[in-house]
Formats: C-alpha cells, sequence, structure tokens
DNA sequence: ATCGTAGGCTTACTGTGTAAGCTTGTCAAG
DNA sequence: CTTGACAAGCTTACACAGTAAGCCTACGAT
C-alpha cells in the first residue's frame, strides 16, 4: 500500500493535521479527566486515548508524566485570584485565598499537587509574588512576610486537603455522623459522639468554615502588625 | 524428596516458624522503608523483601495494600503526645500539636496519609477524641470545637506537608535561595527576590516556624473565649 | 524533485498490585 | 502412629503502569 494522496484519505489527514495536538490541549484534558474521576485516573494511555492519540505520542509535547503533573497544577494556579494591592491588605488576602479555596474546592486533586515536590510554575510563581508583595506593602518585615506567608499557605492547602479527602460525601455527612455515633464504644469517646451527634441533627451540613481559621489567622496578623507600629 | 523432619532442616524451618511474621512486623519494616526510601518506596515486592518473604505471602497477615498503608498511619498517629487534660488548655494543645508536628517530620510520608481519604484508625481515634475533649473543657461550645480543631488540624498538615515537600534539602535552603534570587526576572519578581536573599543571607537556617501560625490561632481562640464569657 | 522534520504509531521492557492455587510443616483427634 | 485440617509461605499469571527505541508518512522548504 504505497503513497496514496487522494479523496478521502487526505482529508482525514488534513483534518488530522489542522489540529495536531498541542501542550495546551493535553493539559486541559488531563484536567477534566482529574475532575471526573479523580488523580489516580489519569494515565499516559487513558490521557493519550482521551485526545484521540496512542500514549506514547505525548511524549512529542510532554517530556514525563511529572512533566503533565507539573503543568496541571500549574494551570489551577492560574486560576487564583491575584490579591490586588490598591486595597486593604486584610480585604485583599482575604478574598485572594477565599478564592483560592474556592478554586481547590473545584480540583479536589490540585492541593497535594500544589503541595508536593514539584517546582512551582509561572502561575504559581506569580501568584507568590503578589501575595509577598501585599504583605511587604502591609508593613511586615521581611521575616514576618515569611512566617504569615507560611501560615496563611498552611491553612489553605491543609483546609482544603482535609475537606476534599473526607472518607464520606459531605452532602451524605449527617447520616454518616450518625452512624459514627452509633458505632464508636460511648465510654471511650464521649467527645466524638458529642460531636457526631451535633453534625447529625445540624441542619446545615457539615461545620466546615475556611473563614473561622483565615480570620484568626488575619486578626493575629493585624495585631501583630498594629503592636509593632506602636 | 518425601517428609524430612530431622536435623538441620527441623532446625531451620522451627526457629522460621518461630517468628512467623505477624501485622507489626509487616508495618514496622513499611516504616522504615517509607522513612529511608520514601513512601512511592513501598512495594508489596520489597516490602516481602524486607521480611524475608515473597510479596503473596504478605496477604495472609494484611488485606491490601491500603491495609498496610492505613497500618503505618495509624503506628505514627501512635507516636503522638495525648494532650493532657489536667493542665491549661492552651499549653497543653500547643505542647501536642508541636509534638504532633515534630512526629510528622520525622515521617514526612504521614502527613499525606494521615490527610487522605483512608479511615482513621484507633490511634488517630484516640488523639481526636483527647483533642475534642480538652477543647470542650475550655468551654468552646461544639461549633466551636470543630472549628477550632479544624483550624488547628489544617495548620499542622498544612504546614508539614509544606515543610516536607520543598523541591531541595533545607540544609541547602541558603545556596538554592541565593541560585533563585538570581534566576528569576528581577523586575517580574521583586518581592520574591527579597524574600530570597533574607533567606540566602540568613544563618539560622531556613524560617519556617510552626510556632508562628500555632499561636496566631491559639491567641485567636482564647481571646474569643474570652469574649465569649463575657 | 528532494529531503529534513514533526506528529504519530508499534513494539517491547520493567515494575506494579493481587487473584488462584499449590506445597509443606504443625498440631490435635482418632 | 495415622490422619487430616490448618496456616504460612511459594509459584504462576494477569492486567495494568510508565516509557525507551525505532519506524512510517505527510508537510514544507529548498
Amino acid at each position: 500500500m504505497p503513497t496514496r494522496r487522494a479523496g478521502i484519505a487526505r482529508d482525514a489527514f488534513t483534518a488530522r493535521r489542522r489540529a495536531p495536538l498541542n501542550r495546551g490541549a493535553i493539559l486541559e484534558a488531563a484536567i477534566s479527566m482529574a475532575d471526573e474521576d479523580g488523580l489516580e485516573a489519569v494515565t499516559m494511555r487513558r490521557l493519550g486515548q482521551r485526545v484521540g492519540v496512542e500514549a506514547m505520542s505525548l511524549y512529542k509535547h510532554v517530556s514525563d508524566k511529572d512533566d503533565v503533573l507539573a503543568g496541571i497544577a500549574d494551570r489551577v494556579a492560574g486560576e487564583f485570584v491575584i490579591p490586588s494591592r490598591e486595597t486593604d491588605w486584610r480585604d485583599s488576602l482575604r478574598a485572594s485565598y477565599l478564592a483560592a479555596h474556592q478554586v481547590l474546592m473545584r480540583h479536589p486533586w490540585a492541593a497535594s499537587l500544589l503541595e508536593s515536590t514539584l517546582q512551582p510554575g509561572p502561575a504559581r510563581l506569580a501568584y507568590l509574588e503578589a501575595v509577598v508583595g501585599v504583605l511587604h506593602d502591609a508593613g511586615f518585615n521581611l521575616l514576618d512576610v515569611a512566617h504569615a506567608f507560611g501560615a496563611l499557605d498552611s491553612h489553605l492547602y491543609g483546609f482544603t486537603l482535609q475537606a476534599t479527602s473526607l472518607p464520606f460525601d459531605v452532602s451524605e455527612a449527617p447520616e454518616t455522623a450518625a452512624a459514627l455515633a452509633e458505632a464508636l464504644p460511648p465510654e471511650q469517646f464521649p467527645n466524638l459522639i458529642a460531636m457526631a451527634s451535633m453534625v447529625a441533627e445540624a441542619d446545615d451540613g457539615y461545620p466546615l468554615d475556611f473563614t473561622f481559621g483565615l480570620d484568626l489567622l488575619l486578626d493575629g496578623l493585624a495585631r501583630r502588625l498594629a503592636s509593632q507600629a506602636t
């Protein structure tokens, strides 16, 4: 079957050539796969299948699987809302961290990825630069900036990880809590059972409130700033 | 080669039978493997090799690989220091969370495991019960207990994860920071470069301070308690 | 008309978790 | 002493994983 370049076959190839598969399309596919079926569902073979290509073809646009992971992590970082340096630092950071939390809740796999050992990409770097800038502009010295940033980021990733990796769905928290309260030995875990009962009877769902810890931290930082200004 | 039960062969088998491999030994081996070479180095085959047995033999004592992971996670939880309910709640929790942080730094793989989707084991449950108990005894209402606990745990796991997954060794932070400060485009990342320079010149290492955020949270909680008592 | 190149495919190798079934020493009951 | 159930371990096999190496073919510039 030698060269063949007329008619249908040609068109098919032309069409295939027209969108010759780029890095962005691969990463988009990987993100939606992870969103739908979890990060562990993202394999090179399935990813290739998703974009209509054999697994090995991906390696023309991507160097590694780690490269894919770093890529989708940085795409998610790109969804973060860069904090404004015009408005009050506290409001600005609060809004930004709240938005980041919501982004990470939309992509539950991303928190562990961003906190993993991968090198930060350009989007993450830009975000870091902005947060550090806001803190510095607010009047914190460099060491406190580092500390504050560490504390805020810890809360963001720690809380989100906790929220996304509960061993049950949040919507069915009351039922799970009720079952838990029944299953635990009462004399051994009175406090846990009390908590579980509260959750079971609450009608507004699981008491996961990102802002609680966030405001605790921001309050503390504001007070620290005020006492230093003295 | 029919039944043979005298002499050396018999002793060898007896010796092998004397320590017929139990769940605890397997988990201990898994923990030290993870400590030495990382969690991804813990495979069933290597684990079997470590305890002198074929991989499939492990399944007589362990139901799954997930069972192994849950097991080692709960062993680490067993190293946590249960907070005392006798002393001041703030001191008690501070000491306890500090100790937990140190435990997790000794077992860098454990943070992500404890925060994963696995069901909590008995040791973790006991720890949770104690922390919740201390908070409740301190005078927080149940909802605030849940919130406070969530914030403290977020800090613990978020911070530890951050500290254990830096893309470089903490001891060589100054060099890495210096290299980073040089590599980043100066006009684009002035603040990050300032931070990196500070780290590069600091002689007391990387400014990772678990207590900074922890005290921020505890201060906030204490104030909340005081204002409620009014 | 030729040829380098880029996008894609095929094949193959090693390493993973684990299902299924086999072998063999131990120990209690007859 | 025999027998047979049982538990610990081993062997084999399978369906996945990531990815190295090399081939095939249409496109674009010369």
